[in-house]
RNA sequence: AGAGGAGUGGCAGAGUGGUCGAAUGCGGCGGUCUUGAAAACCGUUGUACCGCGAGGUACCGGGGGUUCGAAUCCCUCCUCCUCUGCCA
């Protein structure tokens, strides 16, 4: 969440950043939180001021105590009765003002930055860079949930007998290549120098309010009632709240780790037609990687993490484009995210695969992730994530865009990994 | 899952109702000494909030309670250890 500090010192900053956003009434917002912050203040001085006297005739009455003055104690005790219903009172009112400004806060999203483009919606990302070209396919191309069907490598069925809706089988050839991509994708991780890592899949509610998902997407994790824990919507959560309340050595820095995960997400409401097949599923693999900086080196941490994925789409032979995605489109954490897309040519579609987001130190804020300056003080540090990659799309892509006459081709760079080098 | 034990500053480890934000040791930082280093010695060393400052407040696993006063007593939750049970 935004600090309150810096709300105060860059009040219009923030105001047009919400509005960039599109962030309804971010004007009344901000000032309604700068009010109760003010509440706040003179609150816990009265309440401080109050402690403090009631403590000093607390080490009295221990003093006379001591001396044997029994009486004198008792005398002193009367005196404390009035501080102690006025400190309570205080108290009341001075946690009905935090409880308030922090809920206020939640709903508070992050400040894009200044290359951010404006827009409301999708129509209004600029695409900022474009590669490779459309494959021309056969007359006969088909979408791939055809394509899934005819070869028998996922089953749509079975997963809806299991389970439900949006929970595929995954079968023999389409099972070996889905583990072929994780393994494909964490390896040229590791070889940038992430640390590879294996977290829960389910996480408390602290963990959902370290990253923002809580309580912003409440809703659309799972949640597991009996232990109030959640099923992860992405491996985002686990892996950057490992740093919940550490306060990184800045030799240690930059921090990298990348890990695969199933990801689980309820997409209520977001179900249609346009979600066919491989587009939009409730559980799904995916390799993140995350990142933690020193708030100077951020920004050129995030170009680093889009090239990275934009190696991977190239390696994959995929046609694909970058979007800086406009204020309206970001989501809720971001400072500044870019979205990959790829291009799945029966669908002819762009589908996204990948979001890479520089945080800077809005989730540090709820987690507590800090370092110390060469100030000797302590300062928040800057989180990034990105998908590198998100299977089930690139999967979609792969099989519509190498289906030919003789079956399906697999990227030579995926061969090693599968042990077949076509689906027939 | 049942029984018992335990959670204190970066670490180790005192502290069972009253100047305890917390002894002591180690580690860290600064200094003296030294050609340099080690050793020794001296000093310093948590975080957050309020305040221009002096200073104040809060925090001893989390939350709640008793009390004039809680690291210390009570309740509850969490985590770890030991034993028993169950299980991939």
């Amino acid at each position: 969440m935004l600090q309150l500090a810096y709300i105060r010192d860059n009040k219009e900053k923030v105001v047009d950043g919400l509005n960039k956003r599109r962030f309804a009434k971010a004007a009344e917002i901000i000032e309604e939180v700068i009010a109760l912050d003010d509440q706040r203040k003179s609150t816990q001085a009265k309440h401080d001021q109050v402690l403090s006297e009631s403590n000093a005739l607390s080490k009295q009455i221990g003093m006379l105590m001591r001396e044997g003055k029994k009486e004198e104690a008792e005398g002193v005790k009367a005196k404390t009765a009035d501080l102690k219903t006025e400190g309570k009172e205080l108290g009341e009112i001075l946690s009905n003002c935090e409880d308030k400004l922090k809920e206020l806060l939640y709903l508070i999203p992050n400040v894009p930055n200044n290359n951010v483009p404006e827009g409301g919606g999708a129509d209004d990302n600029v695409v900022v860079y474009e590669h490779g070209t459309t494959p021309e396919l056969p007359e006969n191309a088909v979408p791939h949930w055809e394509l899934i069907k005819s070869y028998d490598i996922i089953d749509f069925d079975l997963g809806n007998k299991i389970t439900g809706a949006g929970f595929p089988v995954y079968k023999g050839k389409g099972a070996r290549l889905q583990r072929a991509m994780i393994n494909f994708f964490l390896d040229e991780a590791i070889k940038e120098g992430y640390v590879e890592v294996q977290p829960p899949i389910v996480i408390n509610e602290d963990s959902g309010y370290g990253t923002g998902q809580l309580p912003d997407k409440d809703g659309q994790m799972y949640h597991i009632g009996e232990e109030n824990f959640f099923l992860i919507p992405t491996a985002e959560v686990p892996i950057t709240n490992m740093y919940r309340d550490v306060i990184v050595d800045v030799k240690d820095l930059p921090v990298k780790h990348v890990g695969f995960t199933p990801c689980f997400r309820r997409e209520a409401g977001s179900w249609g037609a346009h979600v066919r097949g491989l587009n939009r599923l409730h559980q799904f693999d995916k390799v993140e990687i995350v990142e933690i900086h020193h708030p100077d080196n951020s920004y050129d941490a995030l170009d680093r993490m889009c090239k990275h994925v934009q190696g991977l789409l190239e390696k994959l032979g995929l046609q694909y484009r970058v979007l800086n995605l406009c204020g309206g489109d970001m989501g809720f954490t971001s400072a500044q995210t870019f979205d990959m897309e790829v291009y799945s040519a029966a669908q002819k579609k762009w589908l996204e695969v990948s979001s890479v987001s520089n945080f800077e130190t809005f989730q540090a804020s709820r987690l507590k992730l800090r370092y110390r300056g060469d100030d000797k003080k302590m300062h928040l540090l800057h989180t990034l994530n990105g998908s590198a990659l998100a299977l089930p799309r690139i999967l979609a892509a792969i099989l519509e865009n190498n289906q030919s006459e003789e079956g399906i081709r697999i990227p030579e760079v995926l061969v090693p990994y599968t042990g077949f080098d076509m689906i027939r």
